[in-house]
Formats: C-alpha cells, structure tokens, sequence
DNA sequence: GCCAACGTTGGC
DNA sequence: GCCAACGTTGGC
C-alpha cells in the first residue's frame, strides 16, 4: 500500500524567491536550501515524493499562500552548509556529520486570486493551522489535511 | 522601521 | 539545567 500523501506549507520571501521563480525555474523545480532551524529540517525528512506543499509569501504585503508545489526528492544533503561564500554558511557542520537538509520542490500551480494570511484569519475552520499561531515562524510546517481540503476549496 | 516572539548560545 | 543575551523572523 502505497504511504499516504501528506501536505505542508514552505515560506518565502518573494524578494529573494517567488512562486514566478519557481516556474521559471528549469523544470519548474528547485532546491529549498538554507534552511537553518531544525524543526523545519526535521519536517522535510519526514516528507515524501508526491506531498503536497501551500507556496507562501513572507515579508510582503500582503503575506498570502500563493499557489501549490510538491515535493520531487525525498530530503538529502543541503550542501550550501559547507560554502563559505554562502549566506547560510555553517561553520559547524561538518562534513561526516552534515547538519541540514533540504527536498526539491516543483511548481504545480499558482491561484489567481492568492489567499492572504489576513483572509485565512478569517475562517474559523482554519483557526488550528500552524501558521496562525501567534508568533509562529517556522519556515516548513505540516497542514492537515482538513486544513488542505479547506484551503483548497477557497483558491481560485 | 518597529518590535514581539522565537530559537540558539554560552556563562554560571 | 537555568536563563540572560543575542540574532532572526515576519506581521504590522
């Protein structure tokens, strides 16, 4: 039997990586490295080739779910760790003992109308989603998929 | 640009 | 193991 589909959400900032980059992207697909918190890491190891992910945009007015990607790699060695010319450099990690990971995602599709954080707020069906949470950052988070479902059913 | 909330680090 | 200090995230 095959494992069940699972949903996430991955933020962005649109200044350093839109959802139009994505699908400019060659074969609409890129790596989601830099991830430097590991409950986000810890998130995409548990993640499969087929899970579905909310495109969401950080830092921008308004922050909003812009469309749906999925994953296309189970989460391997992120190696922009080991750069020292690279912003997310980590001095610490070592290679016999990497310390992050990433997946590639690929480009699905982006909503006409995307649905901003303050719309989300809105429906009390959504009231237990991760990124409603007060003051909650985290850059790779689980949506049910009740929440899913929801959601999907709002985006046009 | 501000600042609350959060995660991490390191002294003790 | 506690917690103050610090750096970062991200909405506003």
């Amino acid at each position: 039997m095959p494992p069940t589909k699972r949903y996430w959400l991955m933020k962005s900032e649109p200044t350093s990586f839109s959802i139009n980059d994505l699908m400019k992207a060659p074969s609409q697909t890129t790596c989601w490295d830099g991830v430097r918190n590991y409950q986000a890491r810890n998130f995409m190891r548990d993640m499969a080739v087929g899970d579905q992910i909310l495109f969401y945009h950080s830092n921008t007015d308004p922050p909003a779910v812009m469309g749906i990607a999925e994953v296309v790699t189970t989460a391997y060695i992120d190696p922009t760790q080991f750069d020292k010319t690279d912003s997310h450099y980590d001095p610490e990690s070592k290679p016999a003992q990497p310390r992050w990971e990433m997946v590639d995602i690929k480009y699905v599709r982006k909503f006409s109308h995307p649905l901003s954080l303050d719309q989300l707020r809105k429906e009390s069906t959504l009231k237990g989603m991760v990124l409603l949470r007060k003051g909650s950052r985290l850059s790779v988070q689980p949506v049910s998929p009740l929440e899913w479902k929801y959601i999907l059913s709002l985006a046009r």
